[in-house]
DNA sequence: TTGTACGCGTTATCAT
DNA sequence: ATGATAACGCGTACAA
């Protein structure tokens, strides 16, 4: 060193007590010239908080997880923290395997977005006294700190927006199990039918492009049964692959049939016609999110577990429009609907 | 503990030396009677070796750096290690402040997208003696390992193409003083002019859906000298505002313009008509980085600095199409060419 | 205002 | 095949 004990060094760098100006001078001065910091691993070990905050996610090439990330990045940043990156690519025992590093690297806390309905309980027990912030997915039994999108009030939104518009009948493409995606098309369903209209149908499919693809096509390729003007897909890929499809059928959209998505990807917006949607803010429930997380941490105490609800906004495009009644409607036979 | 000393512990997890079966049975089931498990800032503080690999990039909600950071983590998972996420955020205080976090942590070694042509030389300098291997944008006049995909061979596809189309007068839409843009731009014109065209004009824009839009606005929205029949832009955002600018000035793509993009985002397959572009393997980058980050650090040595060139691959689909040379070909003024 | 001594949990070295 | 001891680098209670 350049002059005084280990001791000094020490609270010359964290202020914990008084330093004479000259000394602290001396310290910095030091420093630089030998291009010292202190060793983490060291003071990890002596103080037993590392900030380090996990953040598990299933595929951080999605959009959604990769702008949830750079949400907790930016509050963990903000508040001295680094992010461990964990993507368990939807695989179990690669969850299970994060879990034990997360152990050992003694992350301070954790910010899990399950991403698929298995098994989450399990984990978030195996966390043990861990602090852990969800967001997205709920977990089920678990008195955890939760994040979501107010997927229900969306699916409502996406609902009145399309009844204002005259539509009677749609259907609704879920990807059923997973629960943001049915808390959306619950939504929907309840708006739907509290106006009195019957029940929208559902359909099942991946949360993919591919899934909302063939979801249309499982329900409608081979009949002609289409008493439907709207589709409200629970992700804007699925309502990408939902008006793929109908495009290859050969409808028009919206002038054929209405489409309405979830989450407002970048795509929405460049597409022609634009995708008329319900947006939400990932990046900012991944602020959010971590943020609690911090602020629990700084009181050494894990979060309360509230559920905070994260409002959404209806972004209305070009993929739908009004609709009218015409000859051309829908086959012949479904003609007699309107007798 | 359950019997032995802590020597013997160690060596029966590490398998550093000869333990017998009992003793080895005795401490694994301590060990899951209590939930022990290593703490790595022990192990750290003892090994010098952290197990941890920077991740650098400007920002994570790019698809593009969501991808990569998808097949660095994959590698390092793989071989042990995990991974640090570090999010620029394209600020250069940031990148600085995540370097001494990459001191600070003695993390092993770093992957270094820096995304943007400024300052890398500094930044990879100051890392000191700390690995690291550069992706996607080399850093001049720095002798690091870098991995980057063939964007001049990409650049000549694309222009193989269009000339194979009968298209003879293009322009190229790129991101000027971005190296990536530039050989991929410069590669281009390279094929372009080995036919004996005339070189093709390049419009600055940013790297980004509205940099593309702007571009085209900037360069051809007040006059009305459109002497080409292709544009080649740099990656597929930019391609796609480059569209979004045509189909709004009345023109159709790709009846009247053929345009090419750059990377195979995953819009480029779902849009109608289908991009025409130029695929690179993100994924499989980051999968190579780190890999031989890992090696090398395995070898206790830093990467040898050879600059790794990953092929790419021309993907045809909607938006380019054969060239024909009809009245309605441009303005008036412009078929005094064709005399 | 400064220094001393100890402990954090693990591994390397040497000894048995 | 196992044990004892000394680091690793830092924070902090305690003493000065």
């Amino acid at each position: 060193l350049a002059g005084v004990s280990p001791t000094t060094v020490s609270h010359a760098l964290s202020g914990q007590r008084p330093v004479s100006a000259a000394t602290r001078r001396r310290v910095q001065d030091a420093m630089e010239q030998v291009g010292y910091s202190p060793r983490r691993a060291a003071q990890n070990l002596a103080m037993g908080s590392t900030r380090l905050l996990g953040l598990i996610v299933p595929d951080i090439s999605n959009g959604f997880f990769a702008e949830l990330a750079k949400g907790v990045e930016e509050a963990a940043i903000e508040a001295g923290y680094n992010v461990l990156l964990c993507n368990s690519a939807f695989n179990h025992e690669r969850e299970l395997l994060y879990l034990e590093t997360i152990r050992s690297r003694a992350v301070d806390g954790v910010v899990y977005a399950a991403g698929s309905p298995t098994s989450h309980r399990e984990m978030v027990d195996s966390l043990g006294s861990i602090p852990v912030v969800l967001v997205d997915e709920d977990v089920l039994g678990s008195s955890a700190c939760s994040f979501v999108s107010d997927n229900a009030e969306g699916g409502r939104l996406a609902a009145e927006h399309l009844i204002g518009l005259g539509h009677t009948r749609a259907i609704v493409v879920s990807t059923t199990g997973l629960g943001s995606s049915d808390d959306r098309a619950h939504g929907f369903a309840t708006a739907w039918q509290s106006h009195g209209l019957a029940g929208p149908v559902v359909v099942d499919g991946d949360f993919t492009y591919d899934g909302g693809y063939a979801a249309m096509a499982a329900a409608l390729g081979s009949e002609s049964d289409r008493h439907f003007s709207a589709v409200f897909a629970t992700n804007d890929l699925m309502a990408l692959g939902v008006i793929s499809w109908l495009l290859d059928a050969g409808l028009d959209v919206p002038g054929d049939i209405s489409v309405v998505g979830f989450d407002d990807i970048e795509i929405a917006g460049i597409i022609r016609p634009g995708l008329t949607t319900v947006k939400q803010d990932v990046r900012l429930l991944g602020v959010r999110a971590a943020g609690a997380l911090i602020a629990a941490l700084a009181a050494g105490q894990s979060p309360p577990p509230t559920r905070h609800v994260q409002s959404v906004e209806l972004i209305v495009r070009g993929t739908t429009s009004r609709h009218v009644t015409k000859e051309s409607d829908g086959p012949a036979h479904s003609s007699h609907c309107h007798r």
